[in-house]
DNA sequence: AACATTACTGACCAAACGGTCAAGTTTTTT
DNA sequence: AAAAAACTTGACCGTTTGGTCAGTAATGTT
């Protein structure tokens, strides 16, 4: 077991260390994936000694995990604040738009995401067959509602997720990709992309 | 260098044999990455021994560069056949359906291709640079016409592309996520996928 | 049948890697 | 100021892995 993990307190240097750590091993593994990262490699961005990252966590699947974890909180929140009382398409489209920001804010956690499930998921199929599922689960019977009270065009729900979560991961995950096929044609992906997905999402949705 | 490339003629035994590694090798690439697949996992799947595949091979590199570069043809394929005499909408819609299938038909070949590109295409940045961007530029051309004629709803053509990528290949990358999702409620997620797809494609271009 | 070429493999090597540990240093507590 | 607890690390270990090589087997050629 980790040495930090034994004691009952957490202290200053615990925390702040597990941070660098954790910074660390995100840029690490977002860039290079799980079995492409090494605690070297990590132990070097965090410009501290393997021995030390050892002594804060179990071993480099720890480090995974506890990164994942994370992750799967703030990526699910925007999808809990769909509210069933809103205007509907507002309502998607601001979802649309937050993940949208969070894959130009935070594509380090999108690839690391991607990588993760691309590999079959070892470390949270778990969380995706119960709280994810469940959760979509959930918004799903709102969107078929408004669907049925024609204040959407009626769509299969969790399609619709589907296609919202890869068309806007995409731009994080696949950068490198669109980023050569615009090359000098546009300074920043994400501008275009907002009022395109905005408006095909509207002009699906609307009745 | 590898044996078999330093003879002019190539055996019957040389095709055999690359064509099983390389098959073995697509399993194990796109179920591990590159980092996470060893020369013995796809000796072991090739019921060869790993100085065999070294025989034919120069190295493990050498032979995720080989599977990267036949993929890349039949991936681009399809987006080839795009064709401006044909009516617009159809066109594309059949694009899409034919990029769906790609995605169910090869779902190993998408995960290589995913894989390449989250790590940064290390492998393919010169066709991605090249040969994709002139194609892409050369099909946007023509649905920018198309839009001006009045004939499609007048979009962003690189980000109509992006968007049917990253719809279709969703559903082989991140297979597991999806089937997580839906679990009970659909037999094959890509039987749903396809009108869904269509409809919101259609949709949106039409005028 | 004799020869030449191609195909194959067990044994091996060096480097990389995950992880340990005893011994030291720093910080906190009393 | 001294003792206790927390923190840090150089050196080390066993395993995995990519790759080599000398020698053997199989195949093709004359």
């Amino acid at each position: 077991m980790a040495r930090s993990e034994t004691t009952k307190k957490t202290t200053r240097i615990q925390r702040q260390k597990t941070e660098i750590i954790l910074e660390a091993a995100l840029d690490v593994f977002s860039d290079f994936g799980f079995r492409g990262s090494t605690i070297d490699m990590i132990a070097n961005r965090a410009n501290l000694s393997k021995p030390n990252i050892l002594y804060y966590f179990d071993n480099k699947e720890a480090i995974h995990i506890t990164l994942l974890e994370k992750l799967l909180e703030t990526w699910l929140e925007p999808l809990h604040e769909i509210n069933e009382n809103n205007p509907p398409i507002d309502e998607i489209c601001k979802y649309i738009e937050q993940k949208l920001n969070m894959a130009r804010d935070f594509p380090r956690e999108s690839k690391l995401f991607a990588n993760e499930i691309l590999q079959g998921a070892p470390h949270v199929l778990p969380e995706l067959q119960g709280s994810l599922k469940e959760l979509v689960s959930e918004k799903a019977k709102i969107i078929r509602k408004w669907g049925v009270q024609g204040k959407i065009a009626e769509v299969d729900p969790h399609h619709l997720f589907f296609s919202i979560w890869a068309t806007t991961q995409h731009y994080a995950d696949f950068d490198i990709q669109v980023r050569s096929v615009l090359s000098d044609e546009t300074i920043d992906p994400f501008d275009s992309a907002a009022p395109f997905l905005k408006k095909m999402f509207r002009t699906m949705l609307t009745p």
